[in-house]
DNA sequence: CTTGCTTTGTAGTAAAATTACAAAAATTAT
DNA sequence: ATAATTTTTGTAATTTTACTACAAAGCAAG
């Protein structure tokens, strides 16, 4: 078996059993008993008494009682409640890794709980003045140049179709040497989009260290802390630390999602009209093909 | 305001909310005075006393009692519970449009609560047989080729790239001419792998027709009910139609969660090993950019 | 070791949910 | 149309569940 199964991304937040995670250490002894005993299986508990889980616990029901209000419950019926809304978001929070047996509803449920999974992961991660910042770049960028390799280069390619689609004309490049060229050209004003979900590849870093030697601004999305999250004005990343085999998660869904805010950025900040995105010109200005 | 605002994408299976709202019509007076009240306020629901519920509805108290025992559940305790849990996923299923005064963190939370939202209903409506078929065909070809015009040809690179990781050689076009060459030169045995957001895309459709002539196999990610998913072999879907503006979600990402399921698929199917895909080889076969 | 404070449990009380049964509708047959 | 039968609904009693008051036990500081 897998020391990653039923491993959680996150813990704060809303999340009434990732608050008991969290206070467990802070808790006394009897508290820790009923706090064990219920993030054991917060899903079975959420169907027994207070006598029974008083008795499980080897506790009393009001020490039971007590501990629901410690977490901000009105009692015991009232910590179920929300012991089992948090044990329905804890499933979406939960990644599953693929097995070699495994059926294709079992692989597609599991893919795309965890994609969820890390979507939520990145909703609470998210530093929503980055994402105003990186919109205001792109948008006074004297010139935008959207430079991917391999599989990032998907996403840099959707990023030229969908900043054009917003009006803001950016110039999309696959090929190294050409980024090359358009780059030792650069100069300040000059804004370099980069894309690399590992963030070490080193003929982007090479692109970032030669923008930098310009004064261009260099925005990108990869990997906090990487050697090119580092070289950035920039960078946005969604956190998969947690997620150990690749296939077990569409990250460039999440790629496609960051990709997708910061265009509703772009265009939502051009348009200062009070008339609702919903409305027909902007449905016209978004044909798919 | 616009009236998409809180809509639920879906209403049927484990969703106890959704089974109550389809059930209504089937249910008689007493029962329908009774979901409605609860229908009006799920969540405040939870939080009444079956009294409490039984007066606000003008029933009795067993009448309540009876009504929850007929939607699968042990009593009034359990369906509050099962109850609070439709509430939450309830949140996630609902699509909230984007408005022009929306600030980073309100739109980038919406843009991704509604890819959620689609992600789940994807889920919801995945055949998986239909994904056993695909990854059957794919595997089982003579040669693969994979089509795509516009954004859909991002997908339809990325698709050439992950099928490549996963052992199986296909080959990516996105130049009209070059696809009018090769679909007219096929024959069977041959697939191929078209993909299209609108499913109405002129020239894909003619590529399909001629495809088609030559007896080669189609499988299309398209929309349900589209010209190029009748013309196909197998048509693979996520249902949209119920989101009015393309801005407020991220339909890319849900095409990228499709064809990582169909990777997934093939890559299981190669190794009939039963070693685990988060073993080391694995993550070596698939390193990214 | 004793005083004062905190924590935990016992026993009683209150509230909530369920069951048994009877009354009232609704349905069917005569 | 009305009597008989079935189904539905409500009343009242019972049982289960949760909560409160208070006392005992544990613990810390003087």
């Amino acid at each position: 078996m897998n020391q990653m199964e039923g491993m959680t991304l996150w813990s704060k937040q809303n999340n009434l059993i990732g608050e008991m995670r969290s206070a467990l250490t802070h808790l006394n002894k009897t508290e820790k008993k009923i706090a064990r005993n219920i993030l054991a299986d917060p899903e079975a508990a959420t169907h027994k008494s207070i006598a029974v889980l008083a008795k499980n616990s080897g506790v009393s029901e009001p020490s039971v009682n007590r501990f629901c209000k410690r977490f901000n419950t009105t009692g015991f019926p009232d910590f179920k409640l929300k012991l089992a809304k948090a044990s329905v978001s804890g499933i979406l929070e939960t990644v599953h890794p693929l097995h070699a047996g495994d059926d294709a509803d079992q692989y597609a449920a599991k893919i795309i709980n965890n994609t969820i999974a890390n979507l939520l992961a990145f909703r609470h991660s998210i530093n929503y003045k980055q994402i105003q910042l990186v919109v205001d770049s792109l948008n006074n960028a004297k010139r935008v140049f959207i430079f991917g390799l391999g599989l990032s280069s998907v996403i840099a390619k959707a990023a030229e179709s969908k900043f054009y689609q917003s009006g803001l004309f950016a110039s999309f490049n696959d090929d190294l040497i050409m980024q090359r060229m358009i780059v030792s050209n650069s100069s300040p004003g000059d804004l370099f989009f980069l894309i690399s979900q590992t963030g070490e590849t080193k003929e982007i870093i090479e692109v970032a260290e030669l923008a930098k030697l310009n004064n261009a601004s260099i925005v990108s999305l990869s990997p906090d802390r990487s050697r090119i999250a580092k070289l950035s004005t920039l960078n946005l990343h969604a956190d998969e630390s947690s997620i150990a085999d690749k296939l077990s998660i569409s990250s460039l869904a999440t790629y496609q999602v960051m990709l997708d805010i910061i265009v509703a950025g772009i265009r939502i900040q051009k348009n200062t009209s009070t008339r609702f995105l919903d409305q027909d010109w902007i449905k016209d200005c978004y044909k798919v093909i």
